[in-house]
DNA sequence: TAGATTGTTAATCGATTAACAATC
DNA sequence: TAGATTGTTAATCGATTAACAATC
């Protein structure tokens, strides 16, 4: 078994390989081409092949890739073959929104609770979960078996959320606030930073005489 | 005028910098130096060095860098140092979050209006702003002035809100559809999916072991 | 001057791309 | 067999890192 390190780059391109699928597969078609893959995503077909390859042999030379065996690899390789619990804390507006977003469902994964400290919050119901106090979080991804933890609270205290989400047993999390959190090295972490897309943008039409 | 090429990577850590500079700020401090940038936002030392060589020299050998100086120095560089109008188009779950997320105002990007064509959705209000029928949509990225439009409509009807965007004159697109659309090459733009940061992951912790 | 920290170079590392042999 | 497309290699390209001369 080679342990090649896989780029993050590769891992993000998959999803989108994944996404496109699920479109063609909608569509009936049986087999595709890795050309075809990479102008529906908009990367190059050697790209498409070479991110596969890291993985194993799914197409057929001279033929293509079976679309429902090519998916259905995809979704083993990024771990979508599963459902995963994860909750949400802070349901503020991005919170909220997150909760009623469909694209997470889609991929499998299951909101089984949201959290605020605020007392005027609690209770609020979105779709078919209800917002809890901060109190009940350990005990739920706990009883829950919660993987996945989603930080939506302001920076001021993203920590101690962070700390308990930890504490209680998740594996990953996902924060969306503007700051550097102090995890044990067994926690995957991912940043998200809904603004830095608009600056990348206006950065680039900044460099191209745009003002 | 040298026209270096800058990766992308330093452009999003610059945006980092820019945001830990305003905490720093806040505190009073004067005086930084690369090291407690990198410490702050999690990068190396060299990296803030290199990202801000590409733009100039900023800082003061044996010093380090004034705090407020470097923060103009790198707003100017990503075009903060103005205003940015943007439109939001799909008052659903995720356009509305949008809309009341604070954390593009503090950027200076400057909602000014929402867009949706169900009449259900017509008419509510999001802090000041109220969702407008997408007929109004080109007549008011005009009036305003329009820069950046947000899409937050289904992928169906991407592509059908991202061409009247354009006609109506905006520079730069973010996408939260997912679609792959079709522009012509003054346009500038990024597609953001917001699962795809769980998937990486959920790919993370599978290869670790942690199922 | 001695200590500190920048700006910059050169070396390393990794990712993308093009090309082609393998093979359906 | 001829045509097509994969899997894989090797070449190119670009980004990161370490190290150090410049200089406050």
């Amino acid at each position: 078994m080679k342990t090649l390190k896989i780029p993050e780059a590769t891992i993000i391109r998959l999803s989108m390989y994944s996404r496109y699928l699920s479109q063609v597969e909608e569509r009936g078609v049986q087999m595709i081409s890795s050309g075809e893959i990479a102008e529906g995503v908009g990367v190059s077909p050697a790209h498409v092949r070479k991110d596969l390859a890291y993985f194993g042999e799914f197409g057929t030379r001279g033929v293509g890739y079976n679309v429902d065996e090519l998916q259905h690899h995809i979704l083993n390789i990024l771990r979508l073959n599963r459902e995963w619990r994860v909750v949400i804390v802070g349901a503020g507006h991005l919170g909220s929104a997150l909760a009623m977003y469909r694209g997470f469902q889609e991929r499998g994964f299951h909101l089984v609770g949201i959290f605020d400290s605020d007392p005027a919050k609690i209770g609020q119901t979105y779709d078919d979960i209800t917002v809890q106090p901060i109190d009940e979080l350990d005990r739920t991804v706990k009883e829950k078996q919660v993987g996945i933890g989603i930080i939506t609270v302001p920076a001021t205290v993203a920590q101690e959320v962070a700390d308990i989400l930890v504490s209680a047993g998740v594996d990953a999390l996902l924060n969306f606030a503007p700051c550097v959190l102090n995890l044990p090295p067994r926690i995957e972490l991912r940043n998200v930073d809904l603004s830095v897309n608009l600056e990348v943008l206006t950065f680039n039409l900044g460099s191209r005489g745009k003002l």
